[in-house]
DNA sequence: ACCGTAATATTACGCCTGTAGTTTATTGCC
DNA sequence: GGCAATAAACTACAGGCGTAATATTACGGT
């Protein structure tokens, strides 16, 4: 298992499918993604079977067909592939990633005291108060 | 020219040292990025050659050499790329990933009131904060 | 024991990237 | 004016991706 999992859109697609659904057969996935693109079946199960490879995913035979599940969490993907952009574009800093992020765009009041209150429950970290969340 | 610029490792290497001279020879490119990467000269060629191909940079020629110049910003392109690791692990939603920046990292309490000053800033629809970087 | 069917395995191909060797063109110098 | 040096152009190749057609294999039924 690599420790950095970049996945591209359509590996994204099918490992969404699996995150979902916590496991899936290739004519599950290929149904599940057959109307945002009309994608063959081998299609997908080539790209499964390429994911596999790569240790991303693992299948089980289960009377004929193959039963994926992920090896990943969403979450560490999600990790890894930030993490790998912070990398690229900020030499690794997450503040100037974060920085970029909240002077880009617009946030709404909603978000934004959304994301002050993240802040400072972060800040009170270690010792969970109660009222916390 | 794409509107959207996806550059991997190498290629920001190479547009990293653009942005920061202003414009640069293959030659001049190749020594700067000669410590960290020990690649020949005809690669960095190479590699500017198709960047140019996309639209990304252009060249003049300067008694027998050309001399590279970036035709996007930094900015563009953390824009771009940002954008699209958004789309592809939220969805396009900025705030999402905003809090999964904030949730996962321990950020320093410098950093902290960084941010919640930016914020405030953000909402009094006061324009470009002096982005550091 | 066959055969059709369903599922996987194999093979294929164009495109992009990293990587670089080889070939060609130009030019300054003797 | 010819030649060595130099810079760019061309060619090459492996590996990954998206995409899928074709081949093979294993059941389940009659």
């Amino acid at each position: 298992m690599p420790d950095t999992y970049q996945l591209t859109e359509l590996q994204m697609a099918i490992m969404r499918v699996l995150w979902d659904r916590g496991q899936a057969t290739v004519a599950e996935i290929h149904e599940a993604l057959k109307a945002e693109r009309g994608l063959a079946l081998t299609t997908i199960a080539t790209l499964l079977s390429r994911l596999e490879k790569r240790g991303v995913v693992a299948h089980e035979t289960r009377q004929r067909q193959f039963v994926y599940r992920s090896l990943v969490t969403e979450a560490e993907v999600r990790h890894s592939m930030i993490h790998e952009l912070t990398e690229r574009l900020f030499d690794g800093d997450l503040t100037a990633m974060l920085s970029h992020l909240l002077s880009e765009r617009e946030i709404s009041p909603g978000d934004r005291e959304r994301i002050k209150a993240l802040l400072d429950e972060k800040a009170l970290g270690k010792e969970k108060s109660p009222h916390a969340r």
